[in-house]
DNA sequence: AGTTAAACCTGGTTGC
DNA sequence: TGCAACCAGGTTTAAC
């Protein structure tokens, strides 16, 4: 569920509401989709540091005198993180507390594809093993329209599985694939390398226009999406073709498509995308 | 080496 | 109403 402005959202809205807290304990519920990698009760006396984002993961720093390191989160399809008001039982899909000073922070996941996983630094395995193959931040200046075709022009497959891979750039989930792709006027099954530098241009542009206006919407709430404070989303009330089947686009009046690339479900509309 | 399928897990919706 | 089939925001691992 989470892409990335989901993820940046929840960043945003935790880390100001923790850090500078201690650590006064951690509690596990079910396995997630990796161990936690060291003893739960081992992170009491940590302070949290400033929350970071790298792709759709996000990194607690957690130090003191005497350790250092941090917990590496990821929220796979169903996660969510949130501010606990206090005393609230855990429930059947919550699996992973970090209680501090400021309040406990509560992981909830019905699927399981989550994690939460200790590393020494990022540069250390496992974070750096997670996050090796990642590609650029879609917001990173060092990622040129020039760039951005290059990475294009080396693959074959189809540009809105090149997009959900993050191979060559990270963030894009399947709404915001399929969302940008339609801003962009791009075919979904488009081979990658047969994009032109011109479209490869619009691409970029519609992928960070897409990716930052869902921020500022607070993300997409499909069915459970929140911050940490509870508030949902609304960039759903926006989409052009993601969940649309069926229905007229909002442009040209054509039913938009569902296919299936890599078996998820793409949006698209035949007559604005261009094959 | 590059591309695609299978796997992880639970719950909601759809259709017979 | 019951039950099977299919669908869902992601990513790694295995197999062509």
């Amino acid at each position: 569920m989470p892409e990335l402005p989901e993820v940046e959202v929840t960043r945003r809205s935790i880390g100001a509401a923790l850090h500078g807290a201690e650590v006064r304990g951690a509690r596990l519920g079910k396995p997630l989709r990796w161990p936690l990698g060291v003893a739960p009760e081992s992170l009491t006396g940590l302070r949290v540091g400033e929350l970071a984002r790298r792709g759709k993961y996000l990194w607690m720093p957690l130090s003191n005198a005497a350790a250092q390191g941090g917990l590496l989160w990821h929220l796979g399809m169903s996660g969510s993180l949130a501010m606990q008001p206090s005393g609230v039982a855990p429930g059947r899909h919550d699996h992973f507390d970090l209680i501090t000073t400021r309040g406990t922070l509560r992981l909830t996941d019905p699927r399981r594809f989550g994690a939460v996983v200790w590393s020494g630094s990022l540069a250390d395995a496992p974070a750096s093993t997670l996050l090796a193959h990642l590609g650029f931040e879609p917001f990173d200046p060092e990622l040129t329209a020039a760039r951005f075709h290059a990475g294009l022009r080396r693959r074959r497959t189809g540009i809105k599985s090149l997009l959900l891979g993050g191979e060559l750039i990270v963030g894009a989930g399947n709404i915001y694939a399929c969302e940008a792709l339609f801003h962009a006027g791009i075919h979904p099954a488009r081979r990658s390398d047969r994009i032109g530098a011109g479209a490869a241009e619009r691409l970029l542009g519609a992928l960070r226009e897409t990716l930052a206006r869902a921020m500022d919407l607070g993300g997409s709430t499909l069915q459970d999406f929140r911050d940490a404070h509870g508030a949902s989303g609304a960039y759903q009330a926006e989409a052009r073709v993601y969940g649309r089947a069926g229905q007229a686009c909002r442009t040209c009046g054509q039913a938009i498509r569902r296919i299936v690339q890599g078996q998820r479900s793409t949006f698209y509309c035949p007559r604005c995308q261009r094959h």
